[in-house]
Parts: C-alpha cells; sequence; structure tokens
DNA sequence: TATTGTTATACTCTATAACTATA
DNA sequence: TATAGTTATAGAGTATAACAATA
C-alpha cells in the first residue's frame, strides 16, 4: 500500500543526496555554499531579479536569503540595484566578478557532473524527465 | 548538449524541495526536525543502529550526527548503549517514548503526504522508481 | 596505529516576528 | 493597509580538526 510511495520518495531523496554530495566539493573550489551556488547559477545569463523572485525560484525563504545576499556581497559577487519605479523593489544581479565566477564555475561544476552520469543516455534523462514532470505535477500546490 | 542534464537535475531538486516543504509542517507538528525525523524513521522498528551506521544512512557527518543524537536524548527519544563487545561502538535505538513517537508520528506523515500524490497511480510510482534506481545505479559512488 | 564517537570552533542556514520604507 | 526587504533572535545543521577511549 504505501510500500511503493515509501520506495519511490526514499530514492528520490538518495539520489538527490548523492547528487549533492558528489557536486559539494567542485562547488567548494570556488568558495561557495550550496546556496550560494544556487544563487550565482540563478542569476546568470539574466538581467537580474528581486529578492521576492529570487526567493520563490530558489525556495529559500527571505529573512534567510537576505543573509545569502549579504555573504555575496561582501563578496562583491553582487549587487543590489534599488527599482526606481517601485522603489520598495531591489534588483539583485551578478557584478564583473560574479559573472566571471558564473562563466568559470557554472560549467565546470555541471563539466564534471556530467562525466559522474557515465551509464545515463540521452533517452534514459528522457524517460526520468517524462516521470519526474508527472511527479511534480502531482505534488504541486 | 548538458541541457537535459540540467533539466533533470533540477527536477529532480524541485521534487524534493517541494516534498520537503509539504512535509514539513506534518513533521514539526511533532516538534521534529527533518534530521531528527529522518532518524527516528531509520531507527523505527529496528534493533538500533551504530552511530557510523546511522551516519552512512541518513548522510549526517560524525560531528553533527553527535549534535542531533544530543536533541533527540535530550528530548527522551533516543538511548545510546555502549556495545559490550566493542567498546568503540555505541549503539542508538528508540527508547518506549521514541517507539511511541516513531507509530504515532511517522504513518501520520506518510498518510498525509501520500494524500497529495492524487494524480499518481501504482503505473506510475513503478515507471518513476524504475528510473530512479537506473539513476542511482549511474551516479553511485 | 587505526577506529568510534565526542568536543570545540566558527560559520551558515532556518523560522519567526518586528521593523522600515515605500506604495 | 499592504508589500518588499531588513534586522534581530534563537536554534539547528555543517565542516573541520583535535581529542579520548578502545581496539
Amino acid at each position: 500500500m504505501s510500500e511503493r510511495y515509501l520506495r519511490s520518495i526514499r530514492l528520490l531523496v538518495e539520489c538527490v543526496q548523492q547528487f549533492e554530495k558528489l557536486s559539494d566539493p567542485y562547488i567548494r573550489q570556488f568558495d561557495l555554499t550550496q546556496a550560494q551556488f544556487d544563487i550565482i547559477a540563478t542569476l546568470g545569463n539574466t538581467q537580474g531579479f528581486s529578492c521576492k523572485e529570487l526567493g520563490e525560484k530558489t525556495l529559500i525563504t527571505k529573512g534567510t536569503l537576505t543573509g545569502v545576499l549579504d555573504r555575496l556581497q561582501s563578496k562583491h559577487l553582487i549587487e543590489r540595484v534599488q527599482c526606481k519605479e517601485d522603489r520598495r523593489l531591489h534588483y539583485i544581479r551578478l557584478t564583473k566578478k560574479g559573472e566571471k565566477l558564473f562563466e568559470e564555475a557554472f560549467p565546470y561544476v555541471i563539466q564534471n557532473m556530467k562525466a559522474r552520469f557515465k551509464g545515463f543516455t540521452k533517452d534514459d534523462f528522457a524517460a526520468l524527465e517524462e516521470q519526474l514532470i508527472r511527479l511534480r505535477e502531482a505534488i504541486s500546490d
């Protein structure tokens, strides 16, 4: 009854944990935490996002986000720009240094991770993706 | 080239984040964090595990584990028993109170979560499971 | 010497609520 | 009144290294 459900969830969590365990050393080579890398990766190749948008995309709550952004700003990787139309909004975007890091770190982490997916073919990814999309659909709010 | 890979990983992470977001309120009704619930769920219906084994099962490193176990012990949910054969080992197991909590909290959380998987049939779980097993196989150490 | 688990340190993330400034 | 973001607080997880007890 609930065995199948539990098995799937456990597998899902195991895959993500294993994925994070593998990617962590690569991310840390750039002196970033997972959360910080997540922000950098989200901001890369964009015009920037408001804190609210960033929070929604990364699932980091606003109070926490301020702290993560503070640490990235103190490393001069992001900048905060107040929106002129609605001055409650602050747009967060990568600095030159942040962009440079993104262009270096992102492909590096991705390439190294991809190398770990030895036995996984294009068709495997397609099949996995299909199931995950169905799952996301089922459990979305 | 790497788009497919990235899309799958992002989906995977989104599913787990969404899953944790949904399960969190249920877990917190029992005054437990995710890590603490993870330990309780792992210890439930077993004779207990050593810290080393617990760490491997939950992917919590030993320094952190001590802290998590301390908090569970101060709530009288687990107990530490030194192994007589090899006294370096400490077996961690649920107390009566811990067992009672497990028997109450675990099905409660699972049932509530299962209810969220409305559109997901037995066949969907089977297909998802198959892909996740392949993925886990591919990225395992 | 090697292993199990604890301790100590410093940092990061987390939830929450109160707060400021804008609208 | 409502929204965006910050501040403040307390708690919890994290990495790391040094350590004690035991093997």
